[in-house]
RNA sequence: GCCCUGAUAGUUUAGUGGUAAAACAAACCCUUGGUAAGGGUUAGACUGUGAGUUCGAUUCUCACUCAGGGCUCCA
């Protein structure tokens, strides 16, 4: 079915979700209800009702009911005086008439069957027979018209399908999707842990969780080595007075945790690390000739986000950011970002993630409180950033609205196991802050000048990477990644001794491996390995101390026979330096 | 922060207005087993925290804390 269709078959099943809620509910308004990526929505002014999850058997019901009375919808041009009067009870359908007839649209009426509604086109033509294959997924609150100031309205999820297959189909992909959760996964392999005690927002990693983060932060260390990076250390807290310099303070003072006052001076946790980079690029005088300065570190931030924004690893209050700043003069833009992109793409083949875009991320010029004032700076900065997403050949979509207070961005968006899109990369363009906070540089002509700046967040945080990568591999990850490597199991205890010394041998080719000494069957004990997605298990019994040898099984179940160690050290070695 | 939902051994869950049951994990014992779960024993929970209703609350009510689905916001 083509997408369009599937669209009116959705938004249809929104109509079909309102009129069943008005019967039941009497006194509840429909506002909008839209087909969505994999479904719909429906936003209900409740009025004294409240819904539940724990209701949708009685909705779904009522609208099996009602289904049957369904004809093709009938269509209505009215005046605004017109829809005024038919919609009179429902001031959110009366907003939207006043507002579609300012803007000049016309409006139109639709009833399918002793439902009026207010809206356009997009319906399926023989609703009681298109629309049997739905189900309600979840209940939720959404502000009227996405604006926090407004009421919040009851928004009811959905979906349907042209067939009973395809709407099972999802279901089950949902299914699946909640098996590979993060925060799932991250308890079942331990990874990582949230504590009450500690607080919210404040995940702790285990050992496990500690060494997936290490390998991610050695790839990038050697990564940005090579490409003429360097690494700097700096402190998680700064006087409050250097955010008020940047700029921070105005546009960025609700997600800093409120300052605390040492000898008399105020200081605030960082929430990024701009401020301490650059106070080290202006520690000294620095020549045209320096330039490009690239400075980089994994730098823990925190940042006071809402309770409600706050979810497993993806959002956090304390968070890594492998964050760099490269100063260097207008010049260099260009190559710069090319050189950053290619560490992108880089990355992204490491950890097998494809699924991604590109969003060019610009300000927008109607919200001036967001952004730092000087429209001529942000178009040439806007249009520097189009033409390097150009030149190097991203497919991108352009977001207004979405960029830095100091910037426009280039930001790679990559989709969770449910859909669900998170920033991971991002490339910020600053032509402000090298001016705003006086660094300088001579120049070729023994004039002082500002740098420009490109901040670059490779995976954005090291914590929201993790949960992504605990979903696209469902925690399988692979073998230069993973946290055990390989586990050795002995088939009983009286092999021991050579276990024990294929252990060291492993170990002292830097492999990460476990022994497996637990009183067990070897089929438990492959149990288990294959449960905690060890990528190797090596088995030994009495044919492997004779040989000297060692047998292997993967943890997808395959056997690939017995071989020396040597052999496999060099076939883990090629592996591990193919990421895969 | 807002709307909705939830919280019972380490984990996953059961259950009741009269202080809790199971499986897995753990410890110990038997077993020394060759490619996805060998058997037994023991220990382990003041039922998230605090109040209220009640003769009595894990169960009902409220507040708080934390978690989850969204909205807003965002790496």
């Amino acid at each position: 079915m083509e997408s369009k269709n599937l669209d009116s078959l959705r938004h249809s099943c929104a109509h079909l979700l309102a009129h069943a809620v008005k019967q039941l509910y009497p006194g509840a308004l429909n506002a909008i209800g839209p087909a969505i990526e994999n479904g719909f929505y429906q936003d209900f002014d409740m009025g004294k009702w409240n819904i539940s999850e724990g209701d949708f058997p009685k909705i779904e019901a009522k609208m099996r009911e009602i289904l049957p009375t369904w004809q093709k919808f009938t269509f209505n041009e009215v005046t605004l005086s017109e829809a005024e009067k038919l919609f009179k009870d429902n001031k959110y359908k009366v907003e939207m008439a006043t507002e579609f007839a300012k803007q000049g649209k016309k409006l139109q009426t639709n009833d399918p069957g002793d439902f009026l509604d207010l809206c356009k086109m997009g319906h399926v033509d023989n609703p009681s027979k298109e629309l049997q294959h739905f189900k309600l997924l979840s209940v939720a609150g959404a502000y009227w018209r996405g604006s926090e100031k407004n009421k919040m309205l009851t928004r009811i999820y959905g979906t349907v399908f042209p067939s009973k297959e395809e709407l099972e189909n999802h279901l089950k992909m949902l299914e699946e999707a909640k098996k590979r959760d993060h925060r799932k996964l991250g308890k079942e392999l331990d990874l990582f842990v949230i504590s009450e005690n500690i607080g919210k927002g404040l995940p702790l990693l285990t050992p496990k969780g500690t060494l997936i983060k290490k390998q991610i932060l050695d790839f990038e260390y050697e990564l940005e080595r090579r490409a003429g990076f360097q690494h700097v250390s700096t402190p998680h807290i700064a006087r409050s007075e250097m955010y008020k310099k940047t700029g921070h303070w105005q546009h960025y003072k609700d997600v800093m945790y409120a300052p605390f006052g040492i000898d008399g001076e105020e200081y605030v946790l960082k929430p990024m690390n701009c401020p301490h980079h650059y106070m080290i690029y202006t520690s000294k005088p620095r020549s045209y000739k320096d330039l490009p300065i690239r400075l980089t570190e994994p730098g823990t931030c925190y940042r006071f986000e809402k309770t409600g924004e706050l979810a497993g690893l993806l959002r956090v209050r304390a968070l890594t950011i492998d964050d760099s700043h490269i100063l260097m003069s207008e010049d260099q833009i260009e190559k710069e970002f090319k050189l950053c992109i290619e560490l992108v793409k880089k990355m992204f083949v490491a950890f097998h993630l494809k699924d991604f875009y590109v969003r060019l991320s610009l300000a927008d010029p109607s919200n001036a409180v967001k952004y730092i004032a000087d429209n001529d700076t942000w178009k040439k900065a806007g249009e520097k950033l189009e033409k390097i997403v150009k030149d190097n050949h991203l497919e991108y979509k352009i977001a207004k609205g979405e960029a830095s207070f100091y910037g426009p961005k280039i930001d790679f968006i990559v989709r969770d196991s449910l859909g669900r899109e998170w920033q991971m990369s991002t490339l910020q363009l600053d032509l402000f802050m090298g001016k705003r906070l006086n660094l300088t540089y001579i120049d070729e002509d023994g004039k002082e000048k500002h740098p420009v700046i490109l901040h670059r967040g490779l995976t954005g945080s090291i914590e929201r990477t993790l949960a992504i990568l605990i979903e696209h591999f469902a925690g399988a990850f692979p073998l230069w990644l993973t946290p055990v490597q390989i586990s050795i199991l002995p088939v009983s205890d009286k092999f021991q001794d050579y276990s024990l010394k294929v252990k060291e041998q492993l170990e002292d080719v830097n492999v990460r491996v476990q022994l497996n000494n637990d009183n067990k069957t070897l089929g438990a004990k492959i149990r288990e390995t294959t449960l905690q997605k060890i990528p190797y298990m090596v088995i030994i019994g009495e044919k492997e101390v004779k040989s000297e040898k060692i047998a292997l099984r993967t943890r997808e179940g395959k056997d690939l026979g017995t071989v020396t160690i040597s052999e496999f050290v060099s076939k883990l070695k090629a592996q591990i330096e193919n990421f895969s």
